[in-house]
DNA sequence: GTTCTAGAAC
DNA sequence: GTTCTAGAAC
């Protein structure tokens, strides 16, 4: 739990002036049990302000909400304000008032709709009156108008809850809160919303290029609309091919070339699947009162080898043409141009468009004029189902499929992106954000899926590509417009740049085969990734040889990219490409001329005598003019040529143990003076100053020179790499790896300790000022930490 | 790296 | 009106 026992000062003072907790959720909820459920277990004086019962056990009005609720403040007591406050607007007033009189917090209950409205159904006799039938209309309506709470309406705390579990944490969080307790102030539990401080992210990437992708924007609207899960009134399927519910895998092969074979649709079966369970429900603008509805989806295995498991197959969405509005017509011109470019490329590859719908348009028109190319059926074909089942309930065995993501590469929204994160799990997400925070237009990502995804367990399937497509719907905001020339080039560059994923991953492999054949390491490697090594072992080896060679040559000739070019490669292959590029960017790289002060330093300490603490024969040790904590030095190299951590090689070891070792002297140095210090060690992954120097801060970033996102996040992010870690990688590795990408300097502010949001710079260094939590655990480990040694021990023992 | 400053956000 | 961010210049 975050209580802050020991907070004082201002957050406590303000706690004393008693909490009004406004929840935030649809009927069904859970507002009313919640609020039971806290005033059951809290010694605080809660009162809880129903609109429902205000008026002597009926309904009342808000106006009377808000004069029980200011007496309650008045007297001291904390409030619950038990109404939907589903919109901004609903909940200003009390916000309002609350802020005049205490705390204000805010409690989402963001259940699933299909969970609210099954409990309102089944309610007799609730206090909201909203039984039965209406649930799903009114659930819905209000849904559809829902803005999730933000801290700059004047909330101090905002918790989230999405499932039952995270709402009995926050029961007991409110419920173990005695009279001197308080909680941090910040956003905890968002996972699925935009937030405030993710506008610097909107505005990097507009600025970056164009479009900025309508997909991101339409997540910023999800509020406004209902998740995917959360949809609940069907109609019937809207045409026949699968009415029974029962029909079998539909194959949409076209004309083999060579020989000749016909379309092949396998529409009967004996292995009939019953339920719904390939059912996706769309993302609807009115929601509760056009739902689109989806056609019943059942895959049949079929009975002949057609789906042999030894091809590795990649299995893809149609990318822009569904919410994003991109042209059928001209987006199946390019899928067929795409599928035949990378098939002259690679052999012994399968590559699969997968709708739901049988009377998809797209896959019709791709299978026509696949096969007027006479593209190999054997090599491409369309299949009918869902993306995320292909395997247990169609028998395609897809080794990677792609996920048609949103530019936040975060599940939710609707379709293809909403299926995939949630059939794989958790495991996705995480695998995810360890590789990137956002996607552009036209690039793909590729992760490897975890092997604790049931993806991964039950279909098989080792990686998923997430691409972004180009937007053409006006509905969405930051479309192309009618740009069919931009639109076309960006659908272009995602599917090729889904396709060189593809390939990549096959390079990898066959890669793994050769290293593993070559250290016959393979009794190392568990089942699964033998079998999956064994398939790529029967690909063609020619093939994949020159494309391999192909991809090197492309990126050699490349030469030095611009920003916006280098983002996919990194993006596909972060770690070939980052380092390729980091040396490039080190060898040419211009540093201004206010980058050379540490080099000057470096280079000749004795003109410097005023500016430096101690000077070595490898290091010389100064403050750092502009310190962004309350101790904060540098260690920096005398090594000349070595302006940077990419400059770094394995003979450069010795002097980095030796610059952590005199860091680290000095950080003890300091904790004997002050014992509330913690320190870091680390570098920067790019560098502003010339002149490798190693970075020694204390950890309460409390500083006046703090002033913006950029030097929180490099001190923060991923950004910042220890050193224990950079001599650990260059000693086992030979190299390090950089996180140089720019986009950790520009995602939210959160803290270091606790991880809570904060809409800015001022409001972050309020809360770390008062935040009690301890670090994260990763940080605890290693010694990437230096503490106390009263306190290593205990961090040691806990 | 910082400072300055326009303009966005509040 | 003030606060805050982020780009340009150095």
């Amino acid at each position: 739990m975050d209580v802050d026992p020991q907070t004082t000062t201002k957050e406590q003072a303000e706690e004393k002036k008693g909490i009004m907790v406004i929840l935030v959720g649809a009927p069904g909820s859970g507002k009313s049990t919640f609020c039971q459920d806290v005033m059951k277990i809290s010694s605080r004086p809660w009162v809880r302000v129903c609109q429902d019962t205000i008026g002597n056990g009926k309904a009342g009005t808000k106006v009377q909400c808000l004069a029980n609720a200011a007496t309650a403040l008045k007297e001291g007591k904390d409030v619950f304000i038990d109404r939907c406050n589903l919109e901004r607007e609903q909940r200003a007033d009390f916000l309002k008032l609350g802020c005049s009189l205490g705390n204000v917090h805010a409690v989402v209950l963001d259940l699933p709709a299909k969970l609210c409205i099954s409990r309102c159904a089944k309610r007799t006799g609730h206090e909201g009156n909203l039984q039965g039938g209406k649930a799903a209309m009114v659930v819905n309506r209000m849904l559809q108008k829902k803005e999730l709470p933000k801290l700059t309406e004047g909330f101090s705390r905002i918790t989230y809850c999405q499932n039952e579990n995270e709402v009995q944490a926050a029961v007991n969080t409110y419920g173990s809160l005695s009279l001197l307790d308080s909680l941090p102030s910040g956003v905890f539990g968002q996972k699925n919303s935009e937030s405030k401080v993710q506008l610097g992210i909107m505005k990097f990437l507009k600025k970056v290029d164009g479009p900025c992708s309508a997909a991101n924007i339409s997540q910023v609207s999800v509020g406004n609309k209902l998740h995917n899960e959360n949809n609940i009134a069907l109609h019937g399927p809207e045409s026949g091919v699968a009415s029974s519910g029962n029909a079998g895998a539909e194959v949409k092969d076209f004309e083999h070339a060579p020989s000749g074979n016909v379309v092949n649709e396998v529409t009967d079966c004996e292995h009939t699947l019953s339920g719904n369970s390939g059912n996706e429900v769309k993302d609807c603008d009115n929601v509760g009162e056009k739902v689109k509805d989806s056609e019943d989806i059942v895959m049949v295995p079929r009975e002949d080898t057609c789906f042999s498991d030894d091809v590795p197959t990649l299995a893809f969405p149609s990318i822009s043409t569904a919410d994003f509005k991109f042209s059928i017509e001209k987006a199946s011109d390019i899928i067929v141009d795409q599928v035949q470019l990378f098939l002259q490329k690679y052999h012994n590859v399968r590559l699969v468009l997968v709708d739901l719908s049988h009377s998809s348009k797209i896959l019709s028109l791709v299978s026509s004029k696949a096969s007027q190319k006479k593209i190999d059926t054997s090599k491409f074909f369309t299949f009918v189902g869902d993306i995320t089942r292909l395997y247990s309930q169609g028998g395609l065995h897809c080794n990677v499929i792609a996920n048609a993501a949103n530019w936040r590469l975060k599940p939710g929204g609707g379709g293809v992106n909403a299926a995939i994160y949630s059939a794989a799990g958790e495991a996705l997400e995480t695998a995810t954000k360890v590789r990137a925070g956002s996607l552009m237009p036209g690039k793909a990502l590729v992760v490897p899926l975890p092997k604790t995804s049931p993806l991964f367990s039950t279909e098989g399937i080792t990686h998923v590509i997430h691409v972004l497509g180009p937007n053409m719907n006006p509905m969405r905001p930051n479309c192309l417009g009618n740009d069919y020339t931009k639109g076309c080039r960006v659908l272009r560059e995602a599917y090729s740049s889904l396709f060189e994923g593809f390939g990549s991953i096959l390079a990898d492999q066959n890669k793994l085969i050769h290293e593993s054949n070559q250290e016959q390491v393979l009794e190392t490697k568990d089942q699964s990734e033998l079998n999956l090594m064994k398939q790529f072992s029967l690909t063609d080896q020619k093939g994949k040889r020159e494309c391999v060679n192909e991809i090197e040559m492309s990126k050699k000739c490349k030469g030095p990219r611009k920003e916006s070019e280098s983002d996919n490669t990194e993006l596909l292959n972060r770690d070939d490409d980052r380092s390729t590029k980091k040396r490039d960017e080190s060898m040419s790289k211009a540093w201004g001329a206010w980058a050379q002060a540490l080099y000057n330093i470096a280079m000749h300490p004795d003109k410097h005598k005023n500016d430096v603490i101690e000077i070595l024969d490898d290091v010389v040790v100064l403050h750092d003019l502009y310190p962004k904590a309350e101790k904060h030095l540098l260690v920096v190299a005398r090594a000349a040529g070595l302006d940077q951590l990419a400059d770094v090689r394995p003979e450069h070891l010795h002097l980095l143990r030796s610059m952590h070792n005199v860091g680290l002297k000095w950080a003890e140095k300091f904790l004997t003076e002050n014992e509330s210090l913690v320190f870091r060690l680390g570098y920067h992954s790019a560098p502003s100053m010339r002149q490798l120097h190693l970075h020694v801060i204390s950890q309460d970033f409390d500083s006046k020179h703090l002033k913006n996102k950029k030097h929180w996040h490099s001190f923060t992010s991923p950004f910042f790499l220890d050193s224990v870690d950079v001599m650990e990688e260059l000693s086992k590795q030979g190299k390090v790896t950089l996180n140089n990408d720019e986009r950790y300097l520009t995602k939210e502010l959160r803290c270091h300790k606790c991880r809570s949001a904060h809409p800015n710079i001022p409001r972050l260094k309020t809360h770390i000022s008062n935040c009690q939590s301890p670090f994260p655990a990763a940080l605890l480990q290693n010694g990437r930490l230096v503490l106390p040694p009263n306190k290593l021990s205990a961090s040691k023992s806990s």
